[in-house]
RNA sequence: UGGGGGAUCGUCUAGCGGUAGGACGCCAGCCUUUGGAGCUGGCUACCUAGGUUCGAUUCCUAGUCCCCCAGCCA
């Protein structure tokens, strides 16, 4: 799954790493680190992160991963996640074993080196307005200018600094920036803002404090606090990457830890951004973080997602520098096959329509044998309660069949799984409707377990509930969010005009066999032919409510699509 | 039109001077008490143009296209 010839790193951060190594650089350390800000929930694109950082730390002996909640901004950020992100790391299966450390805990030692910079020269308290900033930094084609407070005595500095942090003036009054180069290229060199005046309390600080720093400031001084030697994160940082090296080697820090950066993972007809994410959330378009229909890792796991099947995928998509946008069905893929071989069968009936067995005995009810999951055998047998007046699929009988669908109609053989060999004879129709109420059938006898002797082939076997035993239940069919790629969406067009109307479909009068009756949340099955399915917790004692984790493969719908076209 | 990155099958991704591999997908077939799973076989790619070289996806030059950057967000 990582290399052909299996020798040799898989990606090209690995290469950098396993170079690093040889050549003896960090004292043969590895350690990395995965930063989430607690301003939101993890998504599949974190699990790449995620995957990748604590994988390599896994790969070399005494390598460790640290989790640092890099909550540097108060006005976004709340325990809430932090609680979450957390639970959201373990499920995936990895552990940061003790190295979990917070951004904020290091706001002395920030504030410290900031002081460094300022007795340096290298840092000054600007009291530009935000706009007057802005205008000065100048643009893309054009130089910024220095403020007029640039030059500033180191001692006002101080002394300005240290007001700053002891309250003494307003949100906005003043900040402390880098002096760096208002003329640079490179827009994230012109004097970077290094602290703001925020008066809110800090989800963990409280009220000690009422200066932040920002990001460009507090991550590589993090990073380089904890000693982390390779800073890996997203392509959208690599014109930051040479303040991250200007900040660590002028605050004088006691390490220097390397930056690599890698492209983000995209998926198709979905959204990844905390923006819209957040805007599906708060606008009611989903029911929530945890909406089955989001790449959340919350979401994902309540749609019935093993974290094995994520980590597979993550291995298998790579990491590399180009941006890309994974096809879904690649996702499915590792879904399916994970499930496939873990997952215990059972037949529900998503739209029932009625088949009576007109030659089977009144009051007879047999248990037959079913094999709870073909892919393994240790997962035994269990039997199913069977009886004249059964309940089939709506979309397994055609009373006019079309070319190459083989499942029941008049005159067709067909068998019902583990059952008998049926044969349809009849058909009652809603005088007003036209539509088929019920289907009747005569069975062999001969075919219990659903072979005959004289081995007869049948081209369809179908899937069935007992009218008498089957548990209610509902289920929930999801689909893709988006009719169109995020990439593909004018400009002037409202991205959420291209949610998909059906993303989620809620059928309530479905059947399930009865061995489903009582299944406990979370528990995953694949309904035969149809799909893998996980129990909600909206389920509730009397009739449980099935999630739709994904589709089984469908090849009859396939051949459909075509004829229609 | 400043700076930083990136361009390989439809989609991801290998390849690091010897003539393109894997996975998904798609097509055909086998098998099958899930039209599932599995198994065969097939399909399609090196952004363009020059150059260096016996030989270039790999090196050089010039283009083209795509992404990111002008928060007191991260």
């Amino acid at each position: 799954m990582t290399t052909p010839n299996s020798t040799g790193p898989s990606d090209f951060v690995r290469a950098i790493i396993a170079a690093d190594q040889a050549a003896g650089k960090h004292g043969g350390r590895i350690v990395t680190r995965f930063p989430p800000e607690p301003n939101g929930y993890l998504h599949i694109g974190h699990a790449k992160s995620i995957c990748l950082n604590f994988g390599i730390a896994l790969e070399h002996p005494g390598g460790r991963c640290h989790l640092r909640l890099d909550d540097t901004n108060p006005t976004t950020e709340d325990p809430e996640y932090v609680q979450a992100i957390q639970e959201d790391i373990r499920w995936l299966g990895f552990d940061w074993n003790g190295y979990l450390f917070y951004a904020s805990d290091y706001f002395e030692r920030l504030y410290e080196f900031a002081v460094t910079l300022i007795k340096k020269g290298k840092a000054y308290v600007d009291s530009l307005s935000a706009d007057d900033i802005r205008a000065y930094r100048g643009t893309l084609t054009q130089p910024g200018r220095d403020s007029p407070y640039r030059t500033r005595s180191v001692e006002e500095n101080l002394t300005l600094f240290a007001r700053m942090r002891a309250g003494e003036f307003p949100d906005g009054a003043h900040v402390l920036r880098a002096k760096i180069d208002m003329a640079s290229p490179n827009i994230n060199l012109r004097d970077p803002v290094l602290y703001r005046i925020r008066h809110v309390a800090h989800y963990r600080t409280g009220d000690t404090w009422c200066i932040y720093p920002s990001y460009d400031f507090a991550h590589p001084l993090s990073d380089a606090i904890e000693g982390i030697t390779h800073s890996i994160c997203t392509l959208e940082f690599e014109d930051h990457r040479p303040l991250y090296d200007w900040v660590v080697a002028e605050a004088e820090a006691p390490h220097r830890p390397q930056q690599i950066e890698f492209a983000r993972l995209n998926l198709s007809s979905t959204v990844m951004s905390k923006r819209r994410l957040l805007e599906l959330v708060d606008k009611r378009l989903v029911a929530g973080w945890d909406d089955p229909r989001l790449p959340t890792l919350k979401g994902l796991r309540r749609r019935g997602v093993t974290p094995e099947a994520i980590r597979a995928f993550c291995e298998h998509i790579g990491v590399a520098k180009r941006d890309a946008v994974v096809d879904t069905q690649l996702f499915e893929h590792f879904v399916r096959e994970d499930l496939n071989r873990r997952s215990p069968r059972a037949m529900a009936i998503l739209r029932p329509l009625k088949l009576i067995i007109d030659n089977y005995p009144e009051h007879l009810v047999e248990e037959l044998d079913a094999v709870n999951n073909p892919e393994d055998p240790s997962a035994g047998t269990r039997k199913v309660p069977f009886c004249k007046e059964l309940y089939i699929e709506q979309d397994d009988f055609r009373e006019d069949p079309p070319k190459q669908f083989f499942r029941l109609a008049p005159g067709r053989e067909v068998r019902l799984r583990y059952a008998y060999l049926v044969t349809c004879v009849g058909l009652t129709k809603d005088p007003r409707t036209g539509e088929v109420t019920e289907v009747h059938c005569v069975y062999d006898p001969d075919t219990k377990g659903g072979s005959s002797r004289d081995q007869r082939k049948v081209k369809a076997t179908i899937h069935w509930v007992s009218a008498a035993h089957a548990a209610p239940a509902e289920v929930r069919l999801y689909s893709h969010l988006l009719t169109a790629e995020l990439t593909d969406i004018p400009d002037d067009k409202e991205w959420t005009a291209y949610l998909n109307p059906h993303s989620l479909e809620r059928l309530t009068g479905c059947l399930v066999e009865p061995s489903l009756r009582h299944a406990p949340v979370g528990a995953r099955f694949q309904f035969e032919r149809q799909g893998y399915f996980c129990v909600d917790p909206d389920s509730s004692a009397e009739r449980p409510v099935f999630n739709r984790t994904v589709s089984l493969k469908d090849t009859w719908a396939k051949i459909q699509k075509a004829q229609q076209q």
